[in-house]
DNA sequence: GCGACAG
DNA sequence: ATCTTGTCGC
């Protein structure tokens, strides 16, 4: 079944139509939303590439157990180079053909990379939530854009992310002795509420839980068999 | 000219 | 992201 598209458009484009689709987008980005209730489906969503193949990966977990309930893998040609910024054309349509082999809808999207922490607040995350209509929430594991002060090293401390005035998202201290998260609104919910998500999804690592096996089902990995051995995430 | 620069 | 073994530290 065919994922429903609110806002649809041209994935192979070139770099300067990629920006012009990210200034029409950026109007519908909604910055507020709730918590992810009991019996959530949130799909964490990432890629890895081999040459000249995209190998997305998507992996649905009920929240707040985590429970992996579904994976789904595709791969597909690379046909837009990475460009800061632009990181939604060279992976969005992998991740959109993995979400298409899910056998559930997800309902809250968590994604390895920024939300509206983008110069034009655009993130990978922010464009697939908007892009799909569905809540969306940004980890990424690197700054792209903005400037923060180091959060204490204590799990769920986190400091704000500026640009200027602007607060765009946080930097998050998921574990003890390791280097925070950024974490930003995608679409449809709070910063707030994202952060809140986010430390409700860890469980002992520093990526949240969907995002981190995501990572790993791209890798190879069969996490929803290795899920009933947990001690083999 | 020199940094900064998701994955 | 990817190329890649052992190694420092808790």
């Amino acid at each position: 079944m065919p994922l429903p598209v609110r806002h649809p458009h041209p994935w192979n484009v070139s770099p300067e139509e990629a920006v012009a689709i990210q200034q029409r987008l950026r109007e519908q980005v909604i910055r507020e939303g709730p918590m992810p209730g009991p019996g959530t489906v949130i799909v964490g969503v990432d890629v890895g590439f081999r040459g000249e193949l995209a190998r997305a990966a998507a992996v649905a977990v009920r929240f707040p157990d985590l429970t992996p309930l579904a994976q789904a893998v595709a791969e597909v040609p690379v046909t837009f180079p990475y460009i800061p910024g632009l990181l939604a054309f060279r992976e969005a349509p992998a991740i959109l053909a993995a979400l298409e082999r899910l056998p559930l809808s997800p309902q809250v999207l968590m994604v390895d990379g920024h939300g509206i922490s983008h110069p034009r607040r655009m993130g990978i995350a922010t464009h697939l939530g908007v892009y799909l209509d569905l809540p969306s929430i940004g980890c990424a594991k690197s700054k792209l854009w903005g400037r923060y002060e180091m959060p204490p090293d204590e799990p769920g401390a986190w400091s704000p992310l500026w640009d200027g005035e602007e607060m765009i998202g946080a930097v998050l201290r998921t574990q003890a002795g390791a280097s925070p998260v950024f974490v930003s609104i995608g679409h449809r919910i709070s910063l707030e509420n994202a952060i809140a998500t986010v430390m409700a999804c860890v469980r002992g690592h520093r990526l949240p839980e969907p995002t981190r096996l995501a990572h790993l089902a791209a890798g190879g990995a069969d996490v929803l068999a290795a899920g009933r051995q947990p001690r083999l995430l």
